[in-house]
RNA sequence: GAGGAUGUAGCUCAGUUGGUUAGAGCGCUAGUUUGUGGCACUAGAGGUCGGGGGUUCGACCCCCCUCAUUCUCCCCA
């Protein structure tokens, strides 16, 4: 016998657990849909060639390879095998990999489906993903995004609506968030300003850590990937400015860092004519670690709670153009929903009646009684109600067990008067009240209790 | 990729400086007037102590190797 186990940072998902998942993509996808986003679903393989180089290197090495069929060593690159050199030896043994996320793949179907697609195409994709990470807390291999993206339109009402989305979706999930957004276009004026264009990436990836570890902390980084030191005095001093409009003059000789105060500006404009729920703030650090955004940046942060972020995305200029469709502009956001279900569970957010599976339970006391229930409990469902029976006849002891621990609310109990009767007599198992009725009145009952 | 922690019953964990037959709680099964659950009581099933090697008269305990899981950093949802 061997003993069961589970890939490291993969998970079932018990019926209570599934319940609470369903929930949160119910929730999310209502949301979606109200926008006017459309289902997409595409393999949980990809080829590599689609996946590689869209992540940059440390995405590249989180790729799930799957291993070519048949004997593939007969394939294999034999100066990589003799070499025993694994990154060139993959090419030739491993064609295809695990989808790493769900927007490099909307890019390639669009791509592949230009002729039958509508722009601007809004879609919404709830899919998992794989990423072969070192797993912690929040951090999984196999986990869930859901996915909203418009592609083939510039205008800042899409980022606008992703606001709204989020907003929306976490108001209607109970969860208070604070979603963050900024714009590649400012970090970029940053750096010019700062005279340190060719530093770009390092700058961004020292600043996004403020929050983390300071003015001290980002000094320390900046100079650390070898920034002068008067670069790093220009970059504090414009970190400081917390709002827009002190921006505005830092940004005098530069082009770029202006076009993005502008977009970010028209996007407040349209959330302006809108009631919000959740905590709007302009982030001069967000910055975002995948290399394709281009305009406005998102990410969502759960209050009051330690975890990292539960939703981010942005603006892709060109992300088709890979796949050889230039010109086409998109922006999308995704919700992490195994960290939204970990905080709705540490916060007790979740909703009490998901708990429940049926409404009501049948127990019989012998083989005559029992085939009157089975008649009883489908006409329960017949009606729609979710309803269950017992498979044993006899003692009462184990149905009514069964019931407590299922959390099933109402007992049905079905002896030789009940099925002369007609009738059933129910308990309620919260209260205790018991009473006979016939179908008509239980099934008038059960939509009630 | 770097570093730490933990592997003992189905689950959560005790286990003395190394000493006879390895324990508890929960869960499970069967009972406690054969038409009534959660509670209580009684009885019972269930472990080659992650695996391999070593030290020792003797190892769950000490040493080495290995596997698995988990956490932190990097990065991310």
């Amino acid at each position: 016998m061997q003993k069961p186990g589970l890939p490291e940072g993969t998970r079932d998902f018990g019926p209570e657990q599934s319940r609470k998942r369903n929930y949160i993509f119910d929730t999310i996808r209502a949301v979606f849909i109200k926008f006017g986003f459309q289902p997409l679903e595409t393999p949980a393989m990809e080829n590599l060639s689609t996946l590689t180089g869209k992540y940059g290197d440390e995405g590249d090495q989180l790729l799930f390879k799957i291993l070519n069929n048949g004997d593939f060593l007969q394939k294999a690159d034999p100066d990589a095998l003799e070499a025993r050199d694994s990154a060139r030896l993959a090419s030739s043994i491993s064609k295809r990999g695990l989808r790493y996320d769900l927007t490099v793949p909307f890019a390639r179907f669009v791509v592949m489906n230009r002729h039958a697609l509508t722009f601007p195409f809004k879609r919404y994709q709830v899919q998992p993903v794989w990423r072969a990470d070192r797993p912690q807390k929040g951090r999984y291999r196999e986990f869930y995004q859901c996915d909203v993206d418009v592609i083939g339109s510039d205008s800042l009402l899409y980022e606008a609506e992703l606001v709204q989305i989020y907003d929306e979706a976490f108001a209607d999930l109970q969860l208070p968030v604070e979603i963050r957004i900024n714009n590649r276009k400012i970090l970029y004026g940053i750096a010019e300003v700062a005279g340190i264009t060719d530093r770009f990436t390092d700058m961004t990836v020292a600043i996004d850590k403020l929050d983390k570890i300071g003015f001290d902390g980002v000094r320390k980084e900046l100079s650390d990937r070898g920034i002068p030191a008067a670069a790093v005095a220009t970059i504090e001093k414009i970190l400081s400015a917390s709002d827009l409009e002190a921006l505005q003059p830092v940004f005098a000789a530069s082009e770029t860092g202006k076009q993005g105060l502008e977009e970010l500006e028209q996007v407040f404009r349209y959330l302006e004519k809108v009631p919000l729920r959740n905590e709007v703030r302009f982030d001069i650090t967000l910055a975002r670690g995948l290399s394709y955004y281009t305009g406005c940046i998102f990410e969502v942060l759960a209050k009051g709670v330690k975890m990292g972020s539960i939703g981010g995305g942005g603006r892709y200029a060109d992300l088709t153009g890979v796949f050889g469709m230039p010109g086409l502009s998109g922006v999308g956001v995704s919700f992490g929903a195994d960290r939204i279900y970990d905080v709705l569970d540490m916060e007790n957010l979740f909703p009490d009646a998901l708990t429940e599976s049926v409404r009501i339970l049948f127990a019989a006391f012998d083989e005559a009684t029992h085939l009157y229930a089975f008649e009883c409990v489908s006409a329960v469902r017949a009606a729609g109600i979710p309803a269950d029976l017992y498979p044993t006849p006899g003692k009462l002891k184990k149905p009514f067990d069964y019931a407590a621990k299922c959390n099933i609310p109402n007992v049905a109990i079905i002896g030789e008067t009940e099925m002369q009767e007609r009738t059933v007599t129910v308990k309620n198992q919260q209260s205790g009240e018991q009473k006979s009725m016939s179908l008509d009145e239980l099934l008038q009952y059960l939509s009630g209790h």
